[in-house]
DNA sequence: GTCTATATACTGATAGAC
DNA sequence: GTCTATCAGTATATAGAC
C-alpha cells in the first residue's frame, strides 16, 4: 500500500543509531550535533526526536547495547570444563568480537565518561559481570594448578586491556590475519597465567 | 618593582595548561569550553589568548609535552646490557611514569581524534619512537633466546595496551601498593614473552 | 596583562503545519 | 513521519579600552 510520502517504514530509527555510532566513534560524543546525526541519516534534526528522547539517552542506549550482546554472546562459552580451553575459548572469543564492532568498542571506552551517573553505573555494572567471567576462569584454572596467578582480579583486568589494544591497530587488510592476530595473542595469554 | 594591576607575572599560561589538562581529561576536549578552562584559572576568555593562539594548539602542545617527557624520561633507561633486566626496568618505568601523569595519559590516548592531521602525525611520530623502544628490547631477547615472541611488533603493542590497563583503575589509596601492581605486571610480562 | 564587548555561528530541544 | 521555524543558550575568536 502507499505509504505517506517522506515516511521511511521505521528504519530511520536504526539508521540513526548506525549514524550516531559511527560519528561518535569518530569525533566524540560532544563534538558530534544531532544536526550532523540528522544530515547522515537524510532527514532534518527534529525527526530524529520520535526516536530518542534525548542525545544523552541515544549514547546510552548504543553502549548498553553492545553491552548485551557481548553478555549475550559470552554464553556460547564454555563454562565449565578445562580452565585452560576455557581460557583460549574466551581469548579467541574476544578478539574476534570486539574487531567485528570496532565502533561500538571505541565508543565503550571512551565516551563513559559522558554518561550521566546513573546511565554509567548501568554500563559499569554490565563491563564488571563480563570481568567477572574471565577472573572465574582464571580461579578454576589456579585451583587446578595450571595457571599461576597472583591476583586474578588485576590479571583479568590485565588481560582483557591487552586484548582490547588489538582494536586500536588491526586492519582487515593488513600484514595479519585474523587467525594469526587470535594465535599470537592465545600465547602471551597462555604463558603469562601459566603455572611454573 | 610596582606591577600592573591584575598582573599575574607570567604564571597565567601554566595555569592555563594545567587547567585544560585536567578538565580535558575531566570532560573531553570537545565538551570544555575556553570560557570554562579560563574560569578556572581565574581569568575572563580573551585573556587566553595570550597564552595560546587557539583551543586545538593548547590540546596539542599538552599531548606533545607529555610525549616528550617520556622519551625524555625513558633515556634514563639502560640501552644494553641482557634483555631480560632490560625489560624488567621497562615495564616498572612505564608503570611508574604513566601512573604518575594519569590526566596526561588519558587525553593522550583519548583526545587524538580531536588532533588535526599534522598535529596527529607528529604525536603518532613520537608514540612509535615509544613502541619502538620495547620492540627493540624484545628483539634483543629473542636473538638472545631468552624470549619467544614470533612477532616483536605485535607483541610490543600488546604489552604496552596491557600496562596501560592499569591507568583505567588504580588508585593511590586502593587494595595494592604500587609496588604489588609492578610486581604482578612484571610477572606476566617475563612469562608472556619468556622462551619455553 | 586582563578587561569588556562583540561578531558570527552553532547547540539541544520544542511546537505546530502538512 | 518529517518538515520548517524558532527559543534560549553557548561556542570560538577578535578588537580595543585601561
Amino acid at each position: 500500500m502507499a505509504r505517506t510520502a517522506g515516511s521511511h517504514a521505521g528504519v530511520t530509527g536504526p539508521r540513526m543509531r548506525a549514524a550516531a555510532l559511527k560519528l561518535f566513534a569518530r569525533h566524540g560524543y560532544a563534538a558530534v550535533s544531532m544536526r550532523r546525526i540528522a544530515a547522515e541519516v537524510g532527514v532534518q534534526a527534529g525527526a530524529l526526536y520520535s526516536y530518542t528522547p534525548d542525545k544523552q539517552t541515544l549514547l546510552f542506549s548504543l553502549l548498553e547495547n553492545h553491552m548485551e550482546e557481548l553478555l549475550a554472546a559470552r554464553m556460547a562459552l564454555p563454562a565449565s570444563g578445562p580452565a585452560l580451553a576455557r581460557l583460549e575459548a574466551f581469548t579467541r572469543f574476544h578478539i574476534r568480537f570486539h574487531l567485528e564492532r570496532p565502533e561500538a568498542v571505541f565508543i565503550s571506552y571512551m565516551e563513559l565518561r559522558n554518561l550521566e551517573p546513573e546511565n554509567f553505573a548501568v554500563i559499569e555494572g554490565l563491563r564488571r559481570d563480563y570481568e567477572t567471567f574471565l577472573e572465574t576462569i582464571l580461579r578454576d584454572g589456579d585451583a587446578e594448578g595450571v595457571f599461576a596467578v597472583p591476583d586474578t582480579k588485576i590479571a583479568a583486568l590485565a588481560l582483557i586491556a591487552m586484548l582490547n589494544g588489538v582494536n586500536t591497530w588491526y586492519r582487515a587488510d593488513g600484514r595479519l590475519s585474523l587467525a594469526e592476530v587470535e594465535a599470537i595473542h592465545w600465547d602471551m595469554v597462555r604463558k603469562a597465567v601459566a603455572a611454573a
